[in-house]
DNA sequence: AAGACGAAAGTGGTTGA
DNA sequence: TCAACAACTTTCGTCTT
């Protein structure tokens, strides 16, 4: 077992062939060479350098092979250059003094270089806005990298003049966010940004129109998972309210209905429907419309599609 | 007593002239 | 720009469990 397992180790240091110790590992065709013959001593190693994920401070310092992934959520991508602070060299020895001076000047260079112009200052300003507002939400990596395309796009296209960031950065969430079906009132939103629900309505309409994205109207089935989980309720209900939401849809009881308010009446039914009853009050609480409403939009659905509720 | 129901008046946003 | 309009909210009184 030892013997094979060696086969995948890289222990090897001296060629078979002809005796040379002079070995080239190339980890790029995953291969051990001799420097000597040129002989392939073992293929499909393994990079065993370190990997970039890292979970605490101590890994992230070893973990450095190959730098974070891309992002669109930092100004510049996180294609930086960084120069290290440290006056060391690649092999860990100091720098001699005349270096140093040399490569503090780099440094400061740099640093000017990266946060440059305005833009560039504006977009750091933004990504950082957005990814506050973003963790207050809750909202998962892909959202917010979508969010932050639309910025980035907005800014191409020069949108922004005029316009508070605060306002296109809330604008660019909401609008990610009903693009990956995730959606959020702009009432959520506007309670975590500095920002009017009026004002982040007519800077969504605005950036819709200039980049021409297209986003159907909102799907109140999109709201039920979150709804019914802040509920805690089953997935029964969710089954149910879905089901109750495709039918309604059909016979165009939603259009023109706010989304969220037909979905609370689809989640009350469902929740009556499976004896996990909740009442008016708790669920319009969560979906943040009146019990008015729910019961508005409960009676039209147990009408117009004869559910009967015992 | 809590929840469900419904009427009536008020509010903010859209639409069409 | 303004008025009409539908959806939604607020408020409050009544009915049901």
């Amino acid at each position: 077992m030892l013997d094979n397992e060696s086969d995948y180790l890289e222990n090897v240091n001296m060629c078979p062939e002809c005796g040379s110790s002079k070995l080239v590992k190339d980890y790029q065709r995953a291969e051990i060479i001799c420097f000597n013959c040129g002989l392939v001593i073992r293929s499909k190693i393994i990079d065993s350098g370190p990997e970039w994920r890292a979970f605490d401070s101590e890994q992230a310092e070893k973990r450095v092979r190959a730098g974070s992934p891309s992002t669109l959520t930092i100004h510049d991508k996180g294609l930086t250059t960084m120069i290290d602070w440290r006056n060391k060299d690649s092999f860990g020895n100091d720098i001699n003094p005349k270096k140093r001076a040399q490569i503090s000047r780099l440094r400061k260079w740099q640093r000017r270089i990266r946060i440059s112009d305005a833009t560039e200052r504006n977009l750091a300003l933004a990504l950082s806005e957005m990814d506050r507002i973003s963790s207050h939400l809750g909202l998962s990596r892909n959202v917010r990298e979508a969010a932050a395309m639309l910025y980035r796009q907005a800014v191409n296209q020069r949108l922004i003049r005029g316009r508070s960031i605060e306002g296109v950065t809330a604008a660019a969430i909401y609008a990610a966010c009903r693009k990956c079906k995730v959606p959020r009132t702009l009432d959520e939103i506007a309670s975590v940004s500095q920002v009017s629900k009026k004002d982040i309505g007519r800077g969504y309409r605005f950036i819709a129109r200039e980049l021409d994205i297209k986003v159907p109207p909102t799907n109140p089935i999109d709201y039920i998972p979150r709804f019914s989980s802040e509920l805690k309720l089953n997935g029964n209900v969710q089954t149910r309210a879905i089901e109750i939401l495709k039918r309604a849809i059909n016979i165009g009881l939603t259009s023109g209905r706010g989304p969220t308010g037909v979905a609370a009446a689809a989640l009350y039914i469902a929740s009556v429907l499976e004896n996990e009853r909740r009442t008016q009050r708790d669920i319009a609480e969560v979906t943040h419309v009146t019990e008015v409403t729910v019961r508005n939009r409960y009676k039209e659905l147990i009408e117009l599609l004869k559910l009967d509720i015992t």
